[in-house]
DNA sequence: GATAATACAGACCATCAGGTATGTATGGCC
DNA sequence: GGCCATACATACCTGATGGTCTGTATTATC
């Protein structure tokens, strides 16, 4: 699709430009607060390429959401929190790495996802389709070493390892706006502590 | 400050309306994607009446995160989660009553609060502190309880009182998001579950 | 090498948003 | 009973915003 020129080497580039700038731009400022003008000018295109990529605002929330799930899913994938060899090590892995990406920005680690669904599960329910697709899909990518902790330790106690995955989630969003509600990036770590605390104490592995 | 009229009776409470209408609609709609005039219009009054209350947008953010604190307080304050004796079995019910008022629509039972920090921590950060200031101060009135519940059975493990309290609402808060991503209220109730097990976990208390 | 499709650029437009200015009815107060 | 503050109502203004339209450079294709 791209189709790069020899005066301009970033022709072709707009689109993923667009989608970067409002994964910036939406983390910090929500999507309705954030303008089409404002978008093209930190992706530094013209509203022509915008609404030539996207058929509307919403498109763009749309593509938005589900570039953010597979960026973050080859980001995820690619991290080191799936080299040990027991699963349990493994989910722990998880959320000691989730601990370690949490800079001072906010804008910076938090979901954009999140953001969308909150803001448009009602009046544009496309995009947070989109917005639960990438959360639910990252949730499930918990699912199998969750599943082999239990089965390797036999357990088993009125919950299954697909509520235990969304169960992950939940404390990362709800940290994540604990974090903007006290302007504290703290609350994360310390609601995943708890999260750990709990995990442990599931699994009896003190 | 209200001073009705023979004429019309609900003279002077136009204030309280407009703040009752900004609830439901921001709720629904998000801070940024409500109008004023969408806000006169719920609320049943003239967009004279809404800046002679408010100096501006923001205003009415910070007056509805205010309004939003003080009556949630109220209305906790008075349900029936304090009841039991033992303040282990207080902090359980509370948990119990938060899932007790999950209804079906999502607009009505999820937190003003944590929709208006997510929305305006950054962009406008007046609301975003007054909607912290609902926040962090409802995760304090639970405070004592786990306090006292750790005291009276000698729990000490790397955790304080507060910050388990601020991780029950970072659970509510991070159930609303998925509930909302996944158009399903139900995720609520999963991490209600997850988050009283673990505080049974922690107390010790199967 | 003509054609067609892609990938923009940039001017333009209608609407709507937040906000203001002014007018008016009511009731407290001296 | 005159004065003033409060609590609105209504008309209006201005800039911003989402979206369109037309033009143009580039490249694949045949």
């Amino acid at each position: 699709m791209p189709r790069p020129t020899k005066q301009d080497p970033e022709r072709g580039a707009a689109r993923t430009r667009l989608l970067e700038a409002a994964r910036d731009v939406i983390r910090r400022q929500g999507f309705a607060a954030t303008s089409v003008d404002q978008l093209c000018a930190a992706a530094g295109v013209t509203k022509g390429a915008f609404f030539h990529h996207f058929k509307d605002k919403a498109a763009l929330g749309v593509a938005a959401a589900d570039f953010w799930g597979e960026t973050t899913g080859a980001f995820f994938e690619g991290a080191p929190y799936h080299r040990p060899a027991d699963p349990l090590e493994r989910v722990l892995a998880y959320i000691a790495f989730r601990r370690s990406i949490i800079g001072d920005e906010l804008f910076e680690f938090t979901c954009l996802a999140g953001t969308l669904a909150q803001e448009t599960y009602e009046s544009a329910p496309e995009i947070g389709a989109a917005a639960g697709r990438a959360i639910f899909g990252h949730a499930a990518t918990l699912e199998a070493d969750i599943a082999a902790a239990m089965a390797a330790r036999g357990i088993s106690g009125g919950w299954t390892a697909a509520s235990l995955a969304r169960h992950t989630q939940t404390v990362l969003q709800g940290g994540f706006v604990l974090a903007k509600a006290g302007q504290d990036p703290q609350m994360v770590h310390e609601s995943l502590d708890h999260l750990e605390r709990y995990i442990r104490l599931l699994f009896q592995a003190a």
